[in-house]
DNA sequence: TCAATGATTTTG
DNA sequence: AAAATCATTGAT
């Protein structure tokens, strides 16, 4: 075997498989050398400037140029003044869309992720596939997935309020 | 129920 | 230039 590292392949597909199919795998992080392993256990998808919850849907624009980006890379923004968001862009070029980490085991909130994983806006842009200090890879099985409506995204109208794109274990 | 807190976006 | 808007959390 050569590694379990998810490829470009893994993220270059539509968020709405991505996005359940990111449910138990590993995410891995490296701080100061030492390697710290992390099983996704919530995620929201994002897709499109249609999406009216979705940050490109107020177009393109310097905060939201990274969900234009082929899959595979990191979108990095603060929210609240205080907690930065971890996103994985999916799909392909020129087609905005994100998977928000909203959950790891034994962490709760997508604040609170970013904040263990000690992510910052360093790592806005950041390849998953090709970086040194974080990547992912298969996780343990394929534990039974659950669908749910997005949290904290009320002001995104009532369709776009109500799909079931949160997925969790 | 609401304050904290700051980058991004809009003129709400 | 100023105001509003947040993929939140925790403490009142």
């Amino acid at each position: 075997m050569i590694n379990n590292k998810l490829n470009s392949t893994f993220f270059q597909r539509d968020v709405l498989e991505v996005a359940p199919g990111l449910i138990g795998k590993k995410l891995v992080r490296i701080i100061n050398g030492i390697r710290s392993d992390w099983i996704i256990t919530e995620v929201e998808a994002y897709r499109g400037e249609e999406d009216l919850a979705c940050h490109a849907s107020k177009g393109r624009t310097k905060r939201t140029e990274v969900m234009y980006h082929a899959g595979g890379e990191l979108y990095i923004y603060l929210i609240y003044g205080m907690y930065w968001m971890m996103n994985i862009v999916t799909g392909d070029i020129n087609d905005p869309q994100a998977v928000l980490i909203r959950g790891v085991q034994h962490i709760s909130g997508p604040g609170k992720v970013s904040r263990a994983l000690k992510i910052d806006s360093s790592f806005n842009g950041e390849s998953v596939v090709n970086s040194e200090r974080i990547w992912l890879e298969k996780g343990i099985r394929a534990p039974e997935i659950h669908c749910a409506t997005r949290i904290g995204i009320d002001y995104a109208g009532d369709y776009w309020r109500n799909v079931e794109w949160r997925f969790f274990m």
